[in-house]
RNA sequence: CGGGGAGUGGCGCAGUGGAAGCGCGCCUGCUUUGGGAGCAGGAGGUCGCGGGUUCGACCCCCGCCUCCCCGACCA
């Protein structure tokens, strides 16, 4: 491909609003174009790199049985109130009618249609396992854009749907699924873990993500230190060891004036007690009711892990006037004379004792708190929310380290949520009918390349792994436009590396060296050729590797110059 | 959807109540050709939109739209 028939307009500059590097990067060497707030179009430098993306992606679900299928973006709102997500997924779905007045939605995911798909045919047990999977766009209105490709509204995605009899099945299944992530993201040029993750919104239950560690991710992980455990978690589901605080044999309830106390830090100061010898309260709403949430003052409430114990309900913080209205004091609150079924408890405060807490009137607090002596509750779990240092759940020695991380990778057990809802049914061996256990697997293949970047660049621009560059190889043609000789090598050399499989750019573009250096830098293709009058006067051709020092190429003759290239391609 | 910022040629930015400029990029010509070349000459902007104040608004006031960042949610 010669750069003067290509598209290629690099800037000096990114836009303003660009701060992430894959953004800056991305939108510099004209990978994309943005068109509205997480909406970009993509142009023929990223396109190429999509493509290598797709090819990797489909050669990997292919290897692992699954059939490539293509689902509709534009859906009648009536299969999302056949799911019953019309009601829950509210906020993402973009509503409009056709000119029939028809209610329409733009598919954020396609859990729905895949449905409809399996209904179609899936019979039998003999019809499974099948895993069908697409990669196409998605539109969810009300994520908020950020870092260009890494999070957007409109976005392709690779999703991979499970269809099988048996849990052993879904198993085998969500394993395949694993391994063929594992496969995409390495081959990718990505070092992404898979951690335990909440199933989210998406319903079901067991569910991995897999994340690429960089500062610039959204994503919250807390990784086990020690060498052979391999437990990693994000941040809404990791699990770990609470400390206990020594036993003591309980002791009265004492009142006592906390004038302008108003924080647990600040109590615990007070007392010259550590903030673990506390118990905290905090209001939050579930389904319109009012709740006591009790976590002992060194936590957080994970707000995650309360939906998940209560049910699924999205809790919220409570405002001041519910709290009012459901009759509990505002200042100074603990759980001491609250009902218990509107006590929800983290089973730190309900097995350390003695605890400091409120007096449930504002200016008091209260001494020995002691579960189920002086409160109750009917329901007690793990809500706590993991940070860095705390001690693995899974091994005696470790400690979770935290890390920010970029999802790229989702694989979810949804088990029958969907073939219940959606009526997904199979009859077994014995002729029982029964619904199918379902999976889905999800990676934002723009995001993977945004994620790709921030792996893979330094200060000169993108250095992506030869597997997803947009060309392999470049050759700068330095003043072609005067000399024949450097005309002719360039073409021949250019030729020949194509009719190789070489994905080769041939810069015969009328730029200054330096400003094609430094495109060739920017766009980041792994191997860079020159061909000059002085390198002709040298001998031969120059070949650089694009992570080599600029300045440090290798001169090769003519004839060695395709084997060189090649060679380099390889390192 | 809550909180904060910003909208001026393609991109990055300056600017004043008398109404528009710089750098990069772009076009033409000549000269150049190893890390984003030089000279000369050009093209390109209803200053986000609507209303108001004023003799006069890019500037002041009001409303709206859009974009970015932080938070809640996700690939």
């Amino acid at each position: 491909m010669k750069a003067s028939q290509f598209y290629i307009k690099t800037t000096r500059e990114a836009p303003a609003e660009a701060e992430t590097i894959s953004h800056q990067y991305l939108a510099r060497a004209g990978f994309i174009q943005q068109i509205a707030a997480g909406i970009f179009s993509i142009m023929p430098l990223g396109q190429r790199s999509l493509e290598k993306i797709r090819t990797i992606i489909r050669e990997e679900m292919n290897a692992a049985g699954a059939l490539e299928v293509t689902m509709p973006v534009v859906q009648p709102r009536s299969i999302w109130e056949e799911s019953g997500r019309a009601e829950t997924y509210v906020p993402p779905l973009a509503n409009f009618r056709d000119r029939r007045e028809r209610e329409m939605v733009l598919a954020p995911t396609h859990e729905e249609t895949v449905s409809m798909m399996g209904r179609y045919g899936i019979t039998s047990y003999r019809d499974m396992p099948l895993n069908l999977y697409q990669i196409q766009t998605k539109f969810r209105d009300e994520t908020r854009s950020r870092g260009g490709l890494l999070r957007v509204r409109e976005f392709e995605m690779k999703d991979a749907y499970s269809f099988d009899a048996d849990e052993e099945g879904l198993d085998a299944s969500y394993q395949a699924m694993a391994q063929a992530y594992h496969n995409i993201f390495s081959r990718c040029g990505l070092n992404a873990v898979m951690v335990e993750a909440d199933a989210g919104s998406i319903g079901g239950k067991d569910s991995a993500e897999f994340v690429l560690l960089a500062d610039s991710g959204e994503d919250t992980i807390l990784i086990c230190d020690s060498d052979d455990c391999g437990y990693g978690a994000n941040l809404e589901k990791a699990e770990f060891i609470k400390s206990l605080n020594p036993r003591e044999v309980k002791a009265e309830v004492e009142k006592f004036a906390t004038p302008g106390i108003k924080t647990i830090e600040a109590l615990a100061e007070a007392e010259g007690v550590p903030t673990s010898k506390t118990g905290k309260v905090v209001f939050y709403t579930i389904d319109d009711e009012v709740y006591v949430v009790v976590i002992r003052g060194d936590y957080e409430v994970n707000e995650t892990k309360v939906r998940n114990m209560m049910g699924g309900s999205e809790p919220r913080l409570a405002t001041p006037e519910e709290v009012a209205a459901a009759g509990f004091p505002a200042g100074s609150a603990s759980a001491v004379g609250i009902p218990s079924e509107r006590v929800i408890a983290d089973d730190s405060a309900v097995e350390n004792p003695n605890l400091l807490a409120g007096a449930n009137e504002d200016g008091y607090h209260l001494r020995n708190i002691n579960y189920g002596r002086d409160w109750n509750s009917d329901h007690i779990g793990d809500i706590a929310s993991a940070v860095d240092g705390q001690r693995c759940s899974r091994c005696s020695d470790g400690c979770l380290k935290q890390h920010r991380g970029i999802e790229v990778g989702h694989i979810f057990k949804l088990r029958t949520v969907y073939s219940d809802a959606m009526d997904v049914k199979y009859n077994d061996a014995d002729g029982n009918l029964r619904p199918v256990l379902m999976g889905c697997y999800g990676i934002g293949t723009g995001r993977l390349l945004a994620a790709a970047v921030e792996a893979n660049h330094d200060d000169r621009g993108m250095t992506l792994p030869r597997s997803i560059a947009p060309f392999e190889v470049v050759i700068v043609a330095v003043n072609i436009h005067n000399n024949d000789q450097v005309r002719d090598l360039s073409e021949s050399l250019a030729t020949q590396l194509e009719a190789k499989g070489v994905a080769t750019l041939l810069d015969d573009r009328a730029e200054a060296p330096g400003a094609k250096f430094a495109d060739a830098d920017l766009i980041g293709i792994p191997v860079r050729v020159v061909v000059s009058p002085r390198s002709i006067q040298n001998g031969g051709v120059e070949i650089k590797h694009r992570l080599a020092d600029p300045k440090n190429s290798t001169i090769h003759a003519f004839d060695d110059a395709i084997g060189a290239i090649l060679n380099t391609l390889e390192s």
